[in-house]
DNA sequence: AAAAGTTTAGCATTCGAATGCAACAAATGA
DNA sequence: TCATTTGTTGCATTCGAATGCTAAACTTTT
């Protein structure tokens, strides 16, 4: 088809109408065939070829289109990343999305206000038939078995299916829940109470269980367990009601960075009290507003950068071979021994 | 072209090949130009049509291919959100991802290191052809043109461009960095001293040559400006350089929150200042972190929420019309009278 | 009941790049 | 020198949905 001359600009793009791959091969006097596989890794074209492409390229400052490239290829560039707007975690989004690009993947982002939501997502990423999807949320069985049956790779950050057949990658909660308990108790706390995350969230669940469980093994049984939401006004009020109670708990064990970060604004500026002098304060994620030196917290720090590469590696490996067989990976956190929690010294 | 019937599960969706307008078509005894016109909001087509395709799409699990789709239509519902990783604000983010979804925009995020890297993202974002761009990140006036000639609309967000014709939403940081410096004088700070943030981001520079210029104004000099980075550890070391140095400010104007809070942390722990009895910090932006009781800054609240549903007013307008003339819009933030710094009563 | 107007349906084409196949050229071997 | 292998190239088709156009079906009018 006849397609009038382009009006070019100094630096060669088209003023008018987009250049496609057949206008480079016009220009460049060879196939558009040639031209797709000038862009096509390890496909062969002469060097004779390949230098007029290159030019005829740069003259009219061709771009391929990824979309009709997707759309003939059935496979795309876009990783769909999904997270909870409530626990945003914006360290992990932001060292994900240069992971992704580094790989040369790019970021369909995702943020989910409630449960509900999950349905539209998934019709959008399955509309835009992105190559993989990696989920720092709960998501309904029902829609991650839809995602396998349609062959789209999944990983979940710090939330393990048992039922279905997905990758995870997470830090071990258990381990570090442990670790917390045990440094709590060997420093002589025996009044220890929980602050859990909302109760319909696996991560906070887990996190909550592991540390009543290992205080079960070590004799010891929480004073209270109060229930928050992940954010840090449900810190401050959950230890409103711990300061309140009859008999005040000596260390409280909150299920993430934001709630002992809450907790202990509110013990300071609400009650008065000294962390760690009165109470001792313990968090998880290692998050950096909890290393700061107002809170400077104990606190399990996630190797973020582990698992943000490990994440993708397998969700790579799985865009190249969908029949892969699933893998869950653990890796241990680190115990961050700061100042908002007496321990034993070693 | 004969394909062969679909084995499909309990809720209709097949294992094997994807499902595609055709098969619907096929399934419902219309054509695939009907089945189109259904998803297309205001064609034309009949009641009974309309239910036999339904039918079809419930049994066989349909959704459109949104890539087939923008090529053809040549647009698509992808918005290239750019933000800077350093000053990368999540508080922004999110809302502008909850914005755009609310409108059926889906959201392609790039997270920006270097200016270098400004290269790379244009590429990308224009092989996706997205139908627009919010840019919280200064980019090279050569790819703000290159944009405007390839006719993708831009809402640049607290950037103004006054030699390029595009779209910008931004806080009055002029008029933020008055009303701090008034109600630091009124409160009879004298020895006043700055800290920037970096010299190449101009966010940093309105905002410090603001408050100078206010300061000059009323006849006060800053007793020093320190350049810092935006982040916590750069508030830290300034506060380090300024509370060592000869004659200390007894008031700190920071080019944004994250600044404030580094330089309050440093001046408590690292000097054992009281703030704001020893020394005043203020801040800029109204993040979460500032307003939490134990920095309780005194600063201008960004209109987050305003400025996110103006920047997709605008880009959606484009979208519609790229002819349509590009419009500035300022919002005045919010004076926060946080107890970060002695303020004169009111 | 015929004429005119209005919906609705389907055909065929289009978007832009990738790729199997066949034709051809160049390089290697006998 | 001819046969074989290896490497390039272009043609034609393909991905899946949208849409201009025409034909058919249905309303409304007289």
């Amino acid at each position: 088809m006849a397609r009038k001359a382009a009006q070019t600009t100094s630096d060669g793009v088209d003023k008018n109408k987009p250049v496609t791959s057949y206008d480079v091969a016009h220009e460049a006097g060879v196939s558009q065939s040639a031209v797709s596989r000038y862009f096509t890794p390890g496909a062969s074209v002469s060097a004779r070829t390949r230098a007029k492409i290159l030019k005829a390229v740069n003259k009219l400052g061709y771009q391929p289109n990824a979309i009709a490239r997707s759309l003939i290829t059935r496979r795309s560039s876009l990783v769909a990343v999904v997270v909870a707007n409530l626990s945003f975690n914006p360290e992990f989004t932001s060292v994900l999305g240069q992971a992704l690009s580094a790989r040369g993947l790019n970021t369909l982002l995702f943020t989910l206000d409630h449960e509900s939501d999950a349905d539209h997502v998934i019709d959008q990423l399955w509309q835009y038939r992105v190559a993989g999807v990696v989920a720092a949320v709960t998501l309904p069985p029902r829609h991650v078995e839809m995602l396998s049956l349609r062959e789209i790779p999944v990983v979940f950050v710090n939330r393990v299916y048992e039922e279905v057949a997905v990758n995870s990658v997470s830090c071990d909660q258990s381990e570090g829940e442990r670790w917390l308990v045990d440094e709590l108790c060997a420093a002589g706390h025996c009044r220890i109470a929980i602050v859990s995350g909302p109760e319909d969230s696996p991560v906070s669940r887990q996190r909550v269980s592991s540390a009543a469980e290992r205080m079960a093994n070590v004799g010891v049984k929480p004073v209270e367990i109060v229930v928050a939401d992940f954010t840090y006004q449900g810190g401050r009020e959950a230890m409103r009601k711990l300061a309140s109670s009859a008999n005040r708990p000596d260390a409280i064990i909150c299920a993430n960075d934001m709630l002992a970060i809450g907790c202990m604004d509110e013990a300071r500026h609400g009650f008065g009290l000294k962390v760690p002098e009165d109470i001792s304060i313990v968090g998880f994620d290692g998050s950096a507003a909890g290393q700061w030196a107002s809170y400077d917290l104990v606190t399990i720090r996630q190797p973020t950068n582990l698992m943000v590469d490990a994440a993708i590696d397998m969700l790579m490996a799985r865009i190249d071979d969908p029949q892969l067989i699933t893998e869950k990976r653990v890796f241990s956190g680190e115990l961050v021994r700061g100042a908002s929690a007496r321990l034993a010294s070693t």
